[in-house]
DNA sequence: CATGAATGAGCGTTCATTCAT
DNA sequence: TATGAATGAACGCTCATTCAT
């Protein structure tokens, strides 16, 4: 987790920076852990100091009420899914294999942390409104980065003029679906299975005439990895 | 709220039908409200039990525990999306017609329960495994409603041979989607343009030859954007 | 359970007097059944209603409150004691073998309703004074049928001069420890045994030589039936 | 309360020894005084924080449940007995002075601790099953270390072969009648009396003629009536 | 900077009792 | 006379937070 403005917003009583960055990752992978099994309201400060190999009362150091710590482990689940994009769609040339690798990267990173994903569904609702507008702006930033890709396909000429933000949302809530449904999906679905076709159902209701040739090379290329 | 098994699973106290009926939806109904704006652990039974003007100990006649409540609250939320398809699609003879029908009630649905359905997603983990079975069970009913619409339009060769219920969640994230993101469509979108966008993108992903031409004269027909 | 002051302490709202019976012992009988399993304050009205198959409200027309049917079922085992001592004492012409006969029934009046025993130790206390003072004036009754038993071994000479009621209550504590250390006694005596043996002591303790010499005939007799 | 296995079954949150033992010696203080007035059920563990002059949460520190509260102080009660035995045995050293001094002491201790003694006839059963043997096992250490008295005297010819156990819990039992019984026995003896003349009735059952020599001798001694 | 004992408000739940029917 | 739905006070217990050390 880098500089980060909802992070500054949590004030602690510790001015030493390092030190502040150290324990804060401590505590927010200890509550991560708990909070994504038991939930937010199930888990206690005093479990999470436990986890975190610490006292209770040094959470409230670094911390101002166990609210901060949920908004912490949010911001980490939410900020991920934009700093892991750039570097996956750096390798395509292509607007299209780029959307599809930035998806992909989405997806995977949905399907590594799944309990994560869901509990920013969960929880991002437990935080009071001025927390919550924090985590709302990281997704955004997140999704802004996965809305580039679209808009790149769009300024390639391969997806007619459509709503960049309505798409982008689709694919969005496609990857979390993926950990929001696993229930369901885990038992009929292989990630790459899903990641494919849904790729592939999205992607063809937006493709101009341009683009669906694009789309029949690149789904030449072996589907499923 | 007609007769359901997962319901039924619920006992309580009080003999007479008619009245278990009326006071769980008095029940329900405050505790829905509560729920869905303080969530359900910051709901106490007291708030509930005020709010639906009985007494704390009446509600323990009619609901085991708060949990119970909780799934009955759920179980309402859920089953209401597969209840009010079917109206909606039996006046549209064409399959994709009825699909759109079908979906289109399904998002009105969710637009008219935003709390509804965003709580589901924030609370349905709150339930014990075996209720939350239950919920999981009522919302594979509600999905098997509109999944049925979707084969209709592949049968009808409109759709190429696609997994049915791939598409079919695709369609019930993006009506979910409504709910779950409102604090960013709600200032971008009407709900018109929403689902006139949000099925256009994915039926469109769909689509044979055959299925095109059917649905450029559904879309030539005055549809309200 | 036959007249009895402190039955009538109790009053009741219905005026039919053998209905106030009847109902009674309905109430009285599920209560006992349940006090002692479960004890009194882990028992609540509604399952003795229940068990006793009256509805609660029922109850509270021919009962006060709770304790009033604590107060008739202490009362009915504390005086079954006293009850059935008579008869099986009348059978003995001998001052020694009447006294052991009295405390042979005794032991097995206890034996056969072990729970009731125990309970009156356990819940008598949950009375208030004034009720509790009727279930003790209950006791000395029943104290005093086995009393004049020990009476007639001073008076026949068997026993020497010695504190009638340290005796009397020497053997009613020896009755009521096969209940109340029955977790004890019951893997190592059989009743037969246990009040052969305790009662052995306790007379021998007490014997003048005329008394000796009786003694000697009745335990010549076969000792363990 | 020395080093206790039952105690050792109460886990306690807190770590410092001493402050547990002192935090719990305030709570059992305070229980016992409570418990023997009102009764377990009838006093809350609000009442226990509020007479131990701590807060309600703080007794959750050191203790599981109510239940282990009443755990603590029953093996408290219980305990008692064997511990102050020896000391007064120690004094004597004929067997049967020894076994008098012994019942003497027992007694005393039930005189000193009467709402002690009664509460466990009251609340032992008020314990789980796995507790209730604790507190079982408890009385039986404090048994054992009467009955190695009474086998002195069997031992040293005094007694004629007889059940040991048995006369134990006949000794025990009349200690405890002291207790149980004190509403009557209060007003028509002095514990000194009570002492002597128990321990006389008991003990002529059970002498041999040397043990009849030896009982005469010491009672020749003055004796408190 | 770090600890962990202590607080006390507030939770979910039970149940003796009442009373309209 | 009998029912059983309804009440609401009071219970056991948890836990976010504080603060002396």
């Amino acid at each position: 987790m880098q500089r980060n403005f909802a992070v500054d917003m949590v004030t602690s009583q510790v001015d030493d920076a390092a030190l502040v960055i150290r324990r804060r990752q401590q505590i927010v992978a200890a509550a991560l852990k708990l909070f994504a099994r038991q939930g937010y309201y199930r888990t206690s400060v005093k479990e999470v100091a436990k986890a975190a190999k610490v006292s209770p009362g040094l959470i409230y150091q670094y911390v101002r009420d166990k609210e901060d710590i949920l908004l912490l482990v949010l911001i980490g689940c939410v900020s991920r899914y934009g700093e892991e994009l750039p570097a996956a769609a750096a390798r395509e040339p292509d607007p299209l294999a780029r959307l599809r690798a930035a998806f992909t990267a989405y997806c995977r990173v949905v399907d590594a942390n799944k309990a994560a994903a869901v509990l920013a569904y969960r929880s991002t609702r437990s935080l009071d409104p001025e927390r919550r507008q924090l985590v709302m702006a990281e997704e955004l930033k997140s999704n802004a980065v996965l809305a580039q890709y679209v808009q790149g396909c769009v300024d390639g000429g391969y997806f007619r003029q459509v709503n960049i933000d309505l798409v982008t949302y689709q694919l969005v809530m496609a990857a979390h679906a993926w950990a929001l449904k696993a229930w369901y999906f885990a038992t009929r679905f292989t990630i790459d299975g899903y990641i494919a076709q849904t790729f592939d159902i999205v992607a063809n209701g937006l493709l101009t005439d341009t683009g669906r040739q694009a789309m029949s090379q690149a789904t030449a290329r072996p589907e499923i990895r």
